[in-house]
DNA sequence: ACCTGAACACCGTTCAAGT
DNA sequence: ACCTGAACACCGTTCAAGT
């Protein structure tokens, strides 16, 4: 991979930057995709990038910053859901294009969990959330709680559904519990197959999904608007 | 901290060992609560234990292996919470205390994220969870995808909650809110208390924590068993 | 049997230069 | 203006010894 010229063509002295802010964070959320959190180090990132170690630090003011950049980066190529029909609908998509952000970049969530994003691009995310259950006629205090519940849901589906693929997650499941003993285990036991089956993937998101969204529909019938 | 004498006492031969597992497993779980997951290292352990780091070597596989022990000491000495009444009852108090548990052990979230946990002595959770949900009378898939849902807002919210206080939490969110632009993010920017609000802090935990029994409970009751 | 220093192949970042 | 090698203070772990 070979940077680019410099697009900064105004400026008026001096050597033209070799790389720019925006072709370090592709480059970064490029190896966060393919090799993970790990694989990611500055000398690494400065090889892919054909620069100097050090150059790294005249466009990032440390790695911590890096990664933020990586995170914008990821939210800003995605494109965002189409939003119209009733508020469920909605809410479905929006959750539904998010979960599926997310496993398309697992080392974000690694990230996201190490300290919190507040950074304008990840709120578009909660912008069009709240917005949608306020539409619906949630007050602002419950708006923002309950897409708090559903942000914490769809983020820790993805981070708790391990990084591997489903598959081989249900299968290390289900050795696990063939371990366990019956006794102490009835439960786990019992239902082996179908623990292992809710360890990871679609159904298993969508049934929760389908729940949370059936409590705050009962929520905004009995209780806000009967 | 010295060590105390070996407790194998039925060793044959040579020279008693210096320290046991379960005291390694303690002294990483205090390095974890006091200083998080970034201060436990090998070298530092040992100087804890009054122990070579090679010496750790003799007793745990790898690092990983350490943070597994760590794991485990947390779930053996933390008090099960007591089960009894319905079930919605005996959810939310086995919620409640796994939430208060995760809070006093906050770097045990970090770990679970890296990697899938399942280990017996972390099952016990799941063990119980489910165990609940069958006798309310969820059939065994629904009973693990339920269990699935709640384990996730539970663990996801004590993730992404910040580890620092929930009141910096809310302040840190208040002023990256501040400095949107309000044509952007009118939602955002509208609710902005209430969003900080919910950033954190038990009552955003007990409002989702509601919303889901609420949705499981309907499921019960219109599809499972009207 | 059990313990451990030296060494290896890594990190992020500071510093003092280079052009 | 912009770039960068050397160096510092760290990591986890292998190896070859020590008692």
């Amino acid at each position: 991979v070979t940077p680019s010229a410099a697009t900064n063509e105004g400026a008026r002295v001096g050597r033209p930057p070799k790389v720019t802010r925006d072709e370090i964070a592709g480059a970064a959320l490029a190896v966060l995709d393919k090799e993970g959190l790990d694989a990611l180090t500055m000398r690494r990132l400065a090889d892919e990038l054909g620069i100097g170690t050090m150059t790294l630090y005249g466009y990032v003011g440390s790695k911590d910053d890096l990664l933020d950049l990586a995170v914008d980066a990821a939210v800003i190529d995605s494109p965002s859901a189409e939003l119209s029909g009733p508020w469920r609908r909605q809410m479905s998509a929006l959750m539904h294009s998010s979960a599926e952000r997310l496993a398309r970049h697992p080392a974000l969530v690694r990230i996201r969990v190490t300290r919190p994003v507040l950074r304008p691009e990840a709120l578009r995310f909660g912008e069009a959330g709240v917005g949608i259950l306020r539409a619906a006629g949630f007050p602002d205090d419950e708006a923002a709680k309950g897409f708090r519940l559903l942000f914490t849901f769809t983020v820790g589906f993805a981070a708790l559904s391990p990084a591997s693929s489903a598959t081989a997650a249900r299968r290390d499941a289900e050795q696990a519990l063939a371990r366990l003993p019956g006794d102490e285990y009835p439960n786990l036991t019992g239902a082996r197959q179908e623990f292992a089956a809710a360890m990871a993937g679609q159904e298993a998101f969508d049934y929760g999904l389908e729940r949370i969204l059936d409590g705050l529909e009962a929520r905004l019938k009995t209780t806000i608007s009967p």
